[in-house]
DNA sequence: AAAACGGGGCC
DNA sequence: GGCCCAGTTTT
């Protein structure tokens, strides 16, 4: 039996009920594959029905307010993929009359659309035999066919991309590629894969070599830098605080936080008091300045690990640019930010 | 070609 | 602590 057929075969008998799968409508496939970029399919879904529900169409989306977009995908992380994702739908909204490209290479010229979603969607939508090659994909193959090219190096990329396309079932692209992904999250899976009622375990030439732990083979990941994270949280007890927007091109762009100030290592009250930029945030006033946690939060993120202090200060009088305690809730902010809001607010305010 | 970009789940 | 997840963009 060829591989597309006995693949699709075992997706007819195991795939997972989801809500992408009941429909070929670009903008609803568009929206699930953004969100579905290096998440798992459990942690996206419940932003897939809150994002369906609150912007039934792409001209919903194109014209909601981008905190707005920026607040419904709190938590998500990679949060270019939310300011990308309201850039394109406003450019398919007021630019191409809402009509989604129709073809792999006009889908690419979106932003936040890159080869795997470029294919994702011309095959799903418009039947274009596209292969997608993401991580399960690189999982499946790399383990049948035995190949130790890094799936993360410029000839890994290319190889792959090759073989899958070679094994597209060309007259029914929109099934095999949610059949590989599909066995690929679900049986070949990265830990403890189900082997032993592999319909490829006959030809598997990584069970064959006893090589399924080792496969694939991926390239060194960069090494996670420390960082030391001070925030200023003022007058909360007061109703009002400061909320600053993260700008640049760093973490958390667009998400507002309280006012940072990063130091070289963990810092001591004493320390902080005497930094410029204490100073300059404190102007004048006159103010007292409490440690809200004694150990600092450890929030860990993909390349950083990030100490953090929170600093209750109070103030005198009103801040300028202050926000009150009830419109707090309605910026969007870091898990780091949003844990703390949780524990140290009222229930009333959440 | 390599680094940056989140957060959560699993071993 | 390390790896992975329906990857893309920037450097």
């Amino acid at each position: 039996m060829v591989f597309s057929k006995r693949l699709t075969l075992w997706y007819l008998h195991n795939k997972r009920d989801l809500p992408w799968r009941k429909t070929h409508e670009p903008y609803q496939i568009w929206l699930s594959e953004i969100m579905l970029q290096q998440t798992r399919i459990e942690q996206g879904l419940p932003y897939y029905y809150k994002f369906i529900e609150a912007y039934p169409s792409v001209f919903d989306l194109a014209n909601a307010p981008a905190d707005e977009v920026l607040k419904l995908w709190q938590g998500l992380g990679y949060y270019s993929r939310a300011r990308n994702l309201h850039e394109t739908a406003k450019y398919v909204a007021f630019e191409l009359d809402g009509k989604f490209p129709d073809t792999y290479k006009g889908l690419l010229k979106l932003k936040g659309v890159g080869d795997y979603t470029a294919s994702a969607i011309a095959s799903i939508c418009y039947n274009e035999p596209v292969a997608v090659v993401d991580g399960n994909v690189y999982r499946v193959l790399s383990r049948i066919f035995g190949i130790d090219t890094p799936i993360n190096s410029t000839p890994g990329i290319k190889e792959f991309k090759a073989l899958a396309q070679e094994l597209l079932d060309k007259d029914d692209p929109a099934t095999f590629n949610q059949a590989i992904m599909e066995f690929g999250a679900l049986h070949c899976k990265p830990q403890n894969p189900y082997c032993e009622t592999c319909p490829f375990n006959e030809k598997c030439l990584a069970l064959k070599d006893q090589r399924i732990k080792e496969l694939p083979i991926k390239l060194k990941k960069t090494k996670i830098k420390k960082r030391y994270f001070n925030y200023l949280v003022f007058d909360l007890d007061n109703e009002n605080t400061i909320l600053e927007q993260r700008t640049g091109k760093g973490i958390w762009n667009g998400l507002y936080q309280f006012p940072l100030i990063e130091t070289e290592k963990l810092s001591a009250e004493n320390e902080l008091v005497q930094l410029d930029s204490f100073k300059e945030l404190i102007q004048e006033q006159k103010y007292s300045l409490e440690l809200y946690n004694e150990e600092p939060v450890v929030h860990k993120l993909s390349h950083q690990h990030l100490y953090t202090l929170f600093w209750l200060v109070n103030t005198q009088g009103l801040q300028e640019r202050s926000v009150s305690l009830e419109e707090v809730m309605n910026y969007p902010v870091p898990v780091l930010i949003g844990n703390f809001l949780n524990e140290y607010l009222p229930d009333d305010y959440k």
